[in-house]
RNA sequence: GCGCCGGUCGUAUAGUGGCAAUUACACGACGCUGUAAACGUCGCGACCUUUUGGUCUUCGUUGGUUCGAGUCCAACCCGGCGCA
């Protein structure tokens, strides 16, 4: 079984950083798992890494796709599978770095997700049924979902009700075989050092021109509707709604974490780098 | 000083005689196998309780009317606007 570091956390916690020192030292590519470090143009928003802090590691899924456009968790997991595949087959090490818990199970847990394109016409009528119509719908449609879906979340019954209608009633495994063994890492911190490294972090991001960034991205045809979904850096944004929001975030990202009892967690970067070295030996 | 409006659970609000009291945000817990910084569920005065349950303390302050007051009345305090 090939190994694969993996290497997620809250914001702010010092995980790229973390991934690069380590490629250095064992001969790594790295992966990231964040939902928004893949468009281009969003780079002081998201705190995406520079290309002088990459210190020449490879970095995979940074970059690749117009913000303009729509990017899925199906996408992703395709792209970082096979990235992982190929730095493997170049002998090296794979390490994905990142603090989006779904992006990082779905790779990591082997779960099938065919692509199915957006139906914005199927979403506009669908758009006006109160949850519980939605319901009913994707039973008959698809009832194996039905049973494990949330019936009140109208988000989910409709993507749901996209999928089961784009690809019919065809049996569909759930999981495909993994020949990788994972070494997870987390990276933490208690909350009161997490929330001025935050307070660090948002500052730098206005002094680095976040507010030249929207413009860019306004300039290149992202619309407000758009740049609202991005994320709350690229809407209006202020010191203080930044911080207040990137608290938050960072919050519900342990709470994703939290369940996988597998990670294992550190407070001191260097630490976590002597055990992932010692878990590399064996 | 006169006139008007207003002071409600962290904030913003709803509530004109039966209310521990609406909604939103925030906060907390949880879920998440398909847009994930998204989305959903639950909780949010205190204590007790197996419960659609009980007790206590709350709507600026003090007093009054009433079986019963956030709600009506009086005085006072504070804020906003208008006239002086």
């Amino acid at each position: 079984m090939k190994k694969v570091i993996l290497i997620l956390g809250q914001t702010a916690t010092g995980k790229s950083d973390l991934a690069v020192k380590i490629a250095k030292k064992i001969n790594g590519e790295i992966i990231s798992a964040d939902s928004r470090q893949v468009y281009k143009g969003l780079d002081i928003g998201t705190g995406k890494i520079t290309q002088k802090e990459m210190r020449g590691i490879p970095h995979h899924l940074l970059d690749v796709v117009n913000p303009k456009r729509g990017f899925s968790v199906a996408e992703y997991q395709k792209h970082a599978i096979s990235a992982m595949a190929e730095i493997i087959k170049r002998g090296k090490i794979p390490i994905i770095c990142g603090g989006t818990g779904f992006y990082i199970d779905t790779v990591v847990n082997g779960i099938i997700l065919p692509e199915v394109p957006l139906n914005q016409k199927l979403r506009r009528q669908l758009m006006t049924k109160s949850a519980a119509a939605l319901f009913v719908i994707l039973k008959k449609l698809d009832s194996a979902r039905a049973k494990n879906i949330d019936s009140k979340n109208g988000v989910r019954l409709i993507r749901a009700i996209e999928i089961a209608k784009a690809l019919g009633k065809v049996p569909r495994p759930k999981i495909f075989p993994q020949n990788y063994k994972f070494i997870k890492t987390g990276l933490y911190l208690p909350a009161d050092k997490l929330k001025k490294r935050i307070e660090k972090r948002v500052k730098k991001m206005f002094q680095d021109g976040l507010l030249n960034e929207i413009k860019n991205l306004k300039k290149a045809g992202v619309s407000n509707k758009r740049l609202e979904k991005l994320g709350f850096e690229y809407f209006n944004p202020t010191y203080e709604k930044v911080v207040s929001q990137t608290l938050k975030y960072a919050k519900r990202q342990m709470t994703w974490f939290k369940r996988d009892k597998k990670i294992r967690w550190f407070t001191s970067p260097s630490s976590a780098f002597a055990w992932l070295q010692k878990q590399l030996a064996k």
